[in-house]
RNA sequence: GGCUCGGUAGCUCAGUCGGUAGAGCAGAGGAUUGAAAAUCCUUGUGUCGGUGGUUCGAUUCCGCCCCGAGCCA
């Protein structure tokens, strides 16, 4: 460990969605030299503002948050692109004497930022195309046995039935002739080098984040999310499973445009959804090591962030 | 008031030709390397509405009662 070069400070800021993650750094970034990175995959997206309960305008002017409307609901997005930007911008917020305050619920990202990636070929929508094909002719246990025979340690580590996965396996080997628990096992300590204070915000009462999550996806829908996501489809050619179109809430508001559930369904299964995802972001919580967690329910919330955040860095 | 159909897991329901029951959803837990707000895995004991009767044995058959929906008066 190479602890004599002093390493520049980063926040992480971390959460499950409606945490109050927004507001708390909104709060730090007015008391403290520190810059904001946004740190998840549903708010890159131009034009998806009501459903992913994006900062507005006024908030983003005040505070303004890197990698926010960076690409167009068309587009998809990566962890690996993701670490690369993100890198960049902690770079040259640190040249500028601020910290970077990273914000955010994508966990993978965190992760990604902070463990590094191995180096994988990168995502080929031809190639995710005909491995599509041939899993629809064939069925994806039959895909789950051609990974078996080429990386049987990646096939034992998956499920027949996770069909992203194998596809990525099989892309994987495709693309580069190797397989891949063999590029993931190959050394590739890329040290994030930051001295990082990792504040995980969770719940003490599950059921009163799921209250929460219930009015606002209620506030969502008044405020015009279903109008939202039609503006979108008569500007872009957008299909349901686009990543943009998968985010909670929007999946939903498409499944009622097309008339597949009522407007009673609408409400119910984007609560579920939205409950469902804040479910999984604390799993990842959980597992991180280091952190240092907070009530997301207490009521000064970011006051003891920023007590805390000044206690850590010491100036 | 009479008739009919229902009352089984938090919800929607299946089922037991009589041997105390199981799916989907929800909830909970877990995995996670270029889609991650994605994708996948694990996890089901509940007075089978109540009460009498028949029976070795009733959630199942019969009687009565309670509750809900519908139809007829």
């Amino acid at each position: 460990m190479a602890e004599h070069s002093p390493l520049p400070p980063a926040i992480f800021l971390m959460g499950p969605t409606a945490s109050g993650k927004t507001a708390a750094a909104i709060e730090l970034a007015q008391h403290l030299p520190v810059e904001l990175i946004s740190v998840d995959s549903a708010l890159i997206y131009r034009g998806m503002d009501i459903g992913t309960a994006k900062p507005d305008a006024g908030t983003l002017a005040v505070a303004p948050h890197h990698l926010i409307n960076i690409i167009d609901p068309t587009e998809a997005y990566s962890a690996a692109a993701f670490r690369h930007e993100a890198l960049a911008l902690m770079q040259d917020i640190t040249s500028r004497g601020h910290i970077p305050l990273l914000v955010g619920g994508t966990m993978l990202y965190f992760q990604a930022l902070r463990l590094g990636l191995s180096d994988l070929p990168q995502a080929d929508p031809v190639m995710r195309q005909e491995l599509e094909d041939q899993a629809a002719r064939r069925g994806w246990p039959a895909m789950h046995s051609e990974l078996a025979k080429i990386d049987p340690a990646t096939a034992a580590r998956l499920k027949p039935g996770d069909a992203q996965r194998i596809q990525r396996a099989l892309e994987i080997f495709r693309i580069s002739g190797i397989p891949m628990s063999t590029l993931l096992g190959r050394k590739n300590t890329q040290a994030l080098p930051y001295r990082v204070l990792p504040l995980a915000l969770q719940p003490s009462d599950r059921a009163q984040l799921h209250e929460r999550i219930a009015t606002r996806y209620s506030s969502m829908l008044n405020r015009g999310l279903v109008d939202e996501l039609r503006a979108l489809q008569a500007r872009h050619v957008l299909h349901p499973n686009l990543p943009s179109m998968r985010c909670v809430g929007y999946r939903q508001a498409w499944r009622f445009i097309a008339d597949e559930i009522d407007a009673t369904e609408l409400l119910e299964l984007g609560i579920i959804a939205t409950r469902q995802l804040a479910k999984r972001q604390l799993t990842w919580l959980r597992s991180m090591p280091e952190r240092i967690e907070f009530d997301c329910l207490a009521h000064d919330l970011a006051q003891q962030i920023l007590d805390k955040v000044r206690r850590s860095l010491p100036e």
